[in-house]
DNA sequence: TTTGCAGACTTAGTATTTCTATCCCTCCGC
DNA sequence: GCGGAGGGATAGAAATACTAAGTCTGCAAA
């Protein structure tokens, strides 16, 4: 049977945007302009014929339809998501790419991340840059740098150093910042920033 | 949580193909060449890492990921179908648009589909057409015609018309011939056959 | 053995969709 | 009244999807 579907790209945006009940903070999640989010959204509408958010100056909410269905569209990304990982479990996402500025980068061992397995475990790989777009742009899903900002919509999380050294930023996409990687990778810091100094 | 998933497009080449073990025929059904979807079913395997088909000289076989990840798929495309029907039961696919040509149009009553009730159920507008391209392009649901062929891979229903009149042919995309949209079609037909005999 | 056919693969170009940047609007708080 | 937040609209840029055409392989028929 020929389905007939809305676009995943714009059930991506709905339901970002009916998580946070704003086009501008799913848009940040997303890696896109609110405008682009503004349009998918728009267009899902279109293809229902049906409205799905109610405007406010200041945010959205959710119709009663639109109540109905994000619950529904988030388990679909959930079911997604695992069969996706059951085939494909070691490629999809679950390891970090790491940006790393470049005096970071004379603070980590070489053989790093693989100088434990926890780490090995939750990054991917690593690349010498101190570009947050790249964190927008999805090409690293963090950065570690030793100064810098302001970083918008991006997670800032400090890596405080011993009096005498000095802080280390931890910048990511929101909602990234509690998952298991994140934390990896900040344990396994916090140790090279107090060596360090 | 942001999610990185194959694009719709990907997985809908992918399960169409899986459930036909066929690039040709998924076209088809698709209505896209099979160029388009040998590239998507490569793009999703590519992103994937992981090979979901042995590709044979006259067709296809399911790897053992492949054969895994078929029906979890099937069954996210029938949850989204679910849950879209459930806030938009009357805007999505459930009625035809029938083409239908000159010499039928004829045959019909002017307020053809609009004259009973399980036919204005089932079809949503209809357009004077004699062209089966636009079944392929997803334009109409299906033709009806008094001659023609040949349909390639669309699915034929010869409609037989008393010894003295002219047999029509419906013509729809494989899988469709048994829903309840053509069935409500046919009947119908059958009865406008005999009477314009 | 040779030939023809079916169907998957590849490529370059075309068509369509998605995204961006920018401006506009409304609302709210100061 | 002004500034800021955030959604809306638009035109153009960028990315993705599709097509047409040619290539390759394997199989069946002559």
């Amino acid at each position: 049977m020929t389905y007939r579907l809305p676009s995943l790209n714009t059930l991506r945006a709905f339901e970002a945007a009916g998580r946070h009940l704003s086009f501008k903070t799913a848009a940040s999640e997303l890696g896109v302009t609110a405008g682009a989010v503004s349009q998918q959204v728009r267009k899902l509408e279109d293809s229902l014929g049906v409205a799905l958010f109610r405007r406010l100056p200041h945010g959205l909410l959710l119709t009663d339809k639109g109540e109905t269905y994000l619950p529904a569209i988030t388990a679909v990304f959930d079911d997604l998501t695992e069969a996706t990982e059951a085939i494909a479990p070691k490629i999809n996402s679950k390891k970090f790419r790491v940006g790393v500025c470049a005096s970071v980068k004379r603070m980590l061992p070489v053989t790093w991340p693989n100088h434990v397995d926890t780490l090995r475990n939750h990054v991917r790989d690593w690349v010498e840059t101190n570009d947050t777009e790249m964190i927008r742009k999805d090409e690293i899903d963090c950065l570690v740098r030793s100064r810098g900002g302001p970083y918008g919509e991006l997670t800032l999380i400090i890596i405080p150093a011993p009096p005498a050294g000095q802080d280390l930023h931890f910048v990511c996409k929101p909602g990234l910042a509690d998952c298991r990687q994140s934390k990896a990778i900040l344990q396994d810091l916090m140790q090279h920033v107090a060596r360090a100094s």
